[in-house]
DNA sequence: CCATTTCCTCAAAGCGCTTTGGCTACGTCT
DNA sequence: AGACGTAGCCAAAGCGCTTTGAGGAAATGG
């Protein structure tokens, strides 16, 4: 069934339909109706793709999903297109989901927005100096950034979390509690979020004179493995030279960290305290752990919806927003924080 | 940059040129070759939605994603969707994703087929006498179900795992160790996967004369929190009567049931023995659990990798599958199953 | 040397929709 | 009465591609 069958079988022309349709004022109450009778008894539906050609709008937002054989599913990734889709059901909007290799996460996105199958695009895991960005600029088409690309110019729409401030504000707290030996368990460290989070805690240790020794950071993939390696190793340390206190850039590094820490028979939050990231994972709630984990605390998928919102209204020309936000994370003090142990 | 121009800057037809980057023998490799470069050098793209209307393929399947405000992002969809995403890279294919209200699925897919921006169809979550199945059926587009449908006529295409054979295993190497009080954690009753978990748990029982006690079993979605939930109620019955081990339908809820089983101060296998069905998630290795967890393993994004290659094959009528494949899961013995306690 | 085949190319139709630019009929204004 | 506005409808063009049916040129055969 499509339009000319449709206003054949009415009686009317494709024109009248279309704009009956489509909410045109120059259409006869009556006549709307009968229009709007028909596609419910037929269960008519617009071509997707005709539309499109016709309009040059698809309704569909696209993102490019980071997937390689070997490369793990990110929890990350799922938790913020939850995000995505609660918003786009309401405005009946779709996602275009390109898969792509990490390594030509450019041409992908060439690829997506040449296709016309997408009116906005949507990019995340920004790394310093961003090579997607200036492909973007040259696009004439709406983007929003998560996170933002160190290095590069502040000129594009973005929606990021203060990871400095995070940071610095969780360590600020263990400075407070007596520590003065940290550490750090960072992703990988190409990422913007990664450096800056990094910044944030090198900036507080520096207003207290302290510096953080680089055999106590680790820059790893965001996976409990990792987190798990990375602890072993420092608590491997010598014990009055090993960190007192350790920040994880995601629960999902804790939750290995955290093992380590058992399997030495050390106390969280005693003998050594923890902060982490917490993205709010549905999957991994900090205040489920055995030592309830002080965190830095913003959803992911607050931020998903966020996006979402951001960009279908773009779209649809029906809202300005500011191009540029900073959220706040929030600083949450459960158990895996305490006093530093004596010496 | 279009056909048009395109052509019209080479001195060729649209048709020349179409054919050209369409593979069509009817080319003189000369005239290939300056096509080829000429699109090389101006970064020509085809317009998909044009693209689509002409030849009726679109180069995407489709699928809902189940989401909705407050409904949880589920890790077993984007382990899956990652193995779709790794097939679909090779051949050049993209998703569409259309969020949808859980109660809305049937809904959802129409849309989707009707948008005519899908060549294919796929669905999971499958429940018992699936309503979407008829609605599948209906429509004259390929489609794959991940999973099936107990009551329905099983004349559909699909790919599962024998959920039977893998909880009768289970239950089978549970009651040679010696344990007759048995729990179940499982998944929404309504799924079909949790119907025929349970179902092949009852057959094992039934072949030594046991019966499942309903008071030991939960039907809850598949998360920490409700394993943790679910478990404290089980712990909280008379030493006697309580039972000794556990299947759950999933890592997660495991997760939350060996949380449950600390706290009581119970030593996972030798007080309780335990076993879980491990769809290989990224984040929850069962092998990283303090006592490493017995499973029934199907790696659920292999399951993703498999059904976008038969979807795509289809799609492309470069090859046939067999309409129906049923996949073993493995059984694999860990610390957490050990010899039932003496009463 | 003409007829036939083969190779390459082209013009034009069509996919299903939106939108431009009328056209008609009727009421209103001067 | 004529000029003008307006409400309601329509025919046709156009979005960018593929594909059908045809045609011209070169190569082959009798």
């Amino acid at each position: 069934m499509n339009l000319k069958q449709l206003s054949h079988m009415l009686g009317l022309s494709q024109t009248t339909v279309s704009r009956a349709l489509n909410g045109y004022p120059e259409v006869n109450h009556e006549t709307r109706e009968r229009v709007l009778k028909a596609v419910r008894e037929t269960g008519y539906r617009p071509n997707k793709a005709a539309q499109r050609l016709a309009t040059g709008k698809a309704g569909s937002i696209g993102l490019v999903m980071p997937t390689s054989p070997g490369n793990s599913s990110d929890v990350h990734f799922s938790e913020f297109l939850t995000g995505l889709g609660e918003e786009a059901l309401r405005h009946d909007f779709h996602f275009v989901l390109t898969p792509a290799d990490p390594n030509d996460e450019v041409g992908a996105l060439r690829r997506l927005a040449a296709s016309g199958n997408v009116d906005a695009l949507f990019v995340n895991y920004m790394r310093g100096h961003d090579p997607r960005l200036d492909m973007l600029k040259s696009l004439s088409m709406p983007f929003l950034v998560h996170g933002r690309s160190i290095g590069s110019e502040p000129d594009y729409p973005f929606l990021d979390i203060d990871n400095e401030a995070a940071f610095y504000d969780a360590t600020k707290l263990l400075l407070q509690l007596g520590h003065r030996r940290f550490a750090l368990l960072n992703g990988p460290i190409y990422f913007d979020f990664a450096i800056r989070r990094k910044n944030g805690m090198d900036a507080a240790l520096a207003e207290r004179g302290l510096t953080l020794d680089e055999a106590c950071v680790s820059h790893t993939p965001m996976t409990d493995e990792q987190g798990l390696l990375a602890m072993e190793r420092i608590l491997q340390m010598e014990k009055d030279k090993r960190p007192t206190a350790v920040l994880c850039s995601s629960t999902v590094l804790a939750l290995g960290a955290v093992r380590a820490i058992n399997q030495a028979k050390l106390r969280l939050g005693e003998d050594i305290s923890m902060i982490a990231h917490d993205d709010v994972l549905t999957l991994l709630k900090p205040e489920n752990f055995t030592v309830p984990l002080t965190t830095t605390r913003s959803s992911l998928r607050a931020a998903g919806v966020r996006i979402a919102e951001r960009l279908i209204g773009e779209i649809k020309h029906t809202e300005t927003f500011p191009a540029q936000e900073l959220w706040k994370a929030e600083l949450i003090v459960r158990a895996s924080t305490g006093v530093a142990p004596a010496d």
